[in-house]
DNA sequence: ATTTTTTGTGACAAATCAGCAACAATGGGA
DNA sequence: TCCCATTGTTGCTGATTTGTCACAAAAAAT
């Protein structure tokens, strides 16, 4: 069983072999992404560890640190940048926009080992103590790792149906037309509105006696009502 | 109290007036700038949100982009860009300079209320809510949830209905004609001026005691009068 | 006071909307 | 490859919303 999963984002294939290689040895789950539009593709809630290259597009890396940081399933995995570039400005700005770890190349690969190893000792430390968890009655969701469940009992949600119903959770009695629901579960391209009301429908009866939480109101959306 | 403010950036006094009418009407504080130069003269850290028409000048909006996510005091303010380009390439070169948003010309004043509002949410997810109720002895709605009760008793309002009682009570005392009614309450076209009629009609008598303080002049039209 | 215009409101019908089941397409994993 | 989970689409149903109309009531004009 590997320790933890990482993601992997450098436009270099070589690179990524390298490190995957690298990682793997060390017991770790190992994805590639060969760019930040690759990486948001993939569930990035699902790693415990993003590292971006910034070689690729530096213009998009920074964006995509501020991407993770906008969600609430990913605002806790941390990130680490590598980059070629040792111009202080662009570390800060890495940093400043939520980069846990700024790597200058070349780099020698046991000391990224180490970098990581080290983030995720003190990222594991902290999660634990703040986990990320909400209730509401036997009901409870955590942000951290989008794991729903129902008096301790794990209820199997799809990306989409958690992705809607994290969004009501963090903000209850709020409704929430069909736009704004495709806008934050959506990846670029949205669906029909229609399909919101089937997902909803869904995640209603996956959350059993909570899902007349769910409520409708007629011309103004759905939300989470207490 | 307003739920948050914004700055509008946009050379067309035409439209800026138009924008800064229907935010207000929304709760918002709004000022106005006519170009990037002016906009960074004012204190843009201040604002919650920025609203910028590329039609100005194009070339300073992007360089503009890129300011306001330079400086560390508006790193994190988010922006809306909004043009007649629907040029992909000139979207994604607003979006890397930092747009959080962009926006093609036309658009309906209320798909760009919804986005703000999306937008906001999603900035000041961790923020604490602001309340936006406005009450009038036991009337009260809420601006946020569109919720309005009467004693602490929920009413349930149409869309419609809803929409001119938010009209009504953000701007007491004051008469509204029909075709302005009809303008704030409806989608682009809207209905003929009897349906405003009977839409008082229903919310009269849904508001109880309270529907007597919608009062018609003959000629004038409708309001709430205290 | 009578007529004319405007407004209030109930009733009806059309349009719209929401819930849901069934089906199809897609894509990942065994 | 096949299987299965995911997810969008379609179509049907029942419910809600909303516009129109008709007529009564009220206000204004004559």
């Amino acid at each position: 069983m590997p320790s933890a999963r990482l993601l992997i984002v450098d436009a270099d294939s070589m690179i990524c072999e390298l490190l995957q290689y690298k990682f793997q040895n060390e017991g770790y789950a190992v994805d590639i992404a060969h760019s930040a539009q690759e990486a948001l593709t993939h569930s990035i809630g699902a790693y415990h560890l993003i590292l971006f290259d910034l070689m690729a597009d530096e213009f998009n890396g920074i964006r995509f640190a501020r991407e993770l940081r906008d969600r609430s399933e990913t605002r806790n995995v941390p990130l680490i940048v590598i980059s070629a570039d040792d111009n202080e400005d662009r570390i800060v700005e890495a940093l400043d926009a939520g980069a846990d770890d700024y790597i200058v190349k070349p780099f020698s690969a046991r000391e990224l080992v180490a970098r990581v190893r080290s983030v995720l000792r003190r990222r594991m430390a902290t999660a634990r103590r703040m986990s990320n968890v909400m209730k509401y009655k036997e009901l409870s969701i955590d942000f951290s790792t989008s794991v729903v469940s129902i008096a301790d009992k794990k209820i199997s949600l799809t990306p989409t149906e958690y992705l809607i119903l994290a969004m009501f959770l963090r903000h209850r009695n709020q409704f929430f037309d069909r736009a704004e629901i495709i806008h934050e579960a959506w990846e670029e391209e949205g669906a029909s509105e229609r399909a919101v009301d089937t997902n909803i429908s869904r995640l209603r009866k996956k959350l059993e006696e909570y899902g007349k939480n769910i409520v409708n109101r007629q011309g103004f959306g759905y939300g989470f009502i207490e």
